[in-house]
DNA sequence: ACACCGGGTCAACAACTGTTTACATCACTG
DNA sequence: CAGTGATGTAAACAGTTGTTGACCCGGTGT
């Protein structure tokens, strides 16, 4: 019964936790390539080794990475109320890039090479369109698929520091070009 | 008066415009990290060495290929109808992405670390997004940026051959939705 | 006291990276 | 035709990468 008060100084699950959460920046961020598995071991304060244990490789460590982007977007996903879709999306999108809907979005623009990577990364960008289709009532993917890109690339240019008025651009500044943009292609107009 | 006729087996420009064209190729396609410069130079048909010699590094010959979508950009830009701009600009966001604006937005997006290229490309997408405001008779920075970064997602998701009916689009798919999106943030409704 | 084992560290490995150096080959001039 | 500079080649370099195997440490049961 000594391991529920003291703080276990080695905790598995702890740093494995560490571990992704540092993946997740850093792949996002820079991408798989430029990202090193040292810069993400010094990200958690951990050892190198300790990647390959958990997560058995690099590839494996993005694989949970993306397997873990999914399971937010699930999660943000549900719980949207069936009505007023555009205002909504808007305001996700328009979120705190650093964690939140675009944030994982740029995630899943990343490419590592690996296959199985990439049909996760696949199955989900194609889920997310679908679902973003049907919520919105509109029957052509493609539009949604659009809207998706598009919103990926916003947030990408938006976590970059470097172009401003794009870069420093507040949630509210953003929801208003946002809201015009989704409904524009997503909501029937005819 | 030999070197007209004769094919010139050895050919500085040539080659150095093949290391050019596999460059940039590569690195819209892959990113920079994850290019090497033995993959360029396979592609070219030439030595690893001579991008050394004609680009004094990596990082040069990213430098080049950055300077040469620029170009490019600026010449597409410059035949613009100042009317009609939403249909006009449509047109040419949505046109061959192998080649043209898209593949251009999309190299633009690729970082690598080094610090003159980074400026470059921010410089290009700063004015890039000037002009287009000025087109449009917007005043708001902020839209056009908005724009450019949802149209560098959209060519960058279309020009991966994974996410259909996206991927598969044609140009004439894509025009409507384009439209409807630049209409919406650019073309004032007030 | 002892062995055991989950958790963590360390050093080393082989493969790959960008770059350079020394050498070969071609085209052209005197 | 000799020679000279431009062009291309091959091999090796030093540094980095992902990965692994041997080892350590602290707690637990016996």
């Amino acid at each position: 019964m000594t391991t529920l008060q003291t703080p276990r100084r080695r905790d598995a699950v702890k740093t494995r936790r560490m571990l992704l959460d540092a993946a997740v920046h850093r792949f996002t961020q820079h991408g798989y390539a430029a990202t090193t598995v040292r810069d993400i071991a010094d990200d958690a304060g951990v050892n190198v080794a300790l990647i390959s244990r958990y997560f058995r490789s690099k590839e494996g460590l993005f694989e949970a990475c993306l397997s873990h982007s999914v399971e937010e977007l699930e999660r943000t996903a549900a719980d949207v109320p069936p009505d007023r879709t555009a205002e909504e999306i808007a305001r996700q999108m328009a979120g705190p890039c650093a964690r939140g809907v675009p944030h994982n979005l740029v995630l899943l623009l990343r490419k590592s090479g690996d296959e199985a990577a990439d049909r996760i990364r696949l199955d989900l960008l194609r889920s997310y369109s679908e679902r973003l289709a049907a919520a919105t009532g509109h029957q052509e993917l493609l539009r949604a698929q659009v809207m998706i890109a598009a919103a990926a690339g916003i947030a990408l240019l938006h976590a970059k520091t470097d172009m401003t008025p794009l870069a420093t651009a507040t949630e509210t500044d953003l929801f208003g070009p946002l809201c015009d943009m989704i409904e524009s292609l997503l909501i029937k107009t005819d």
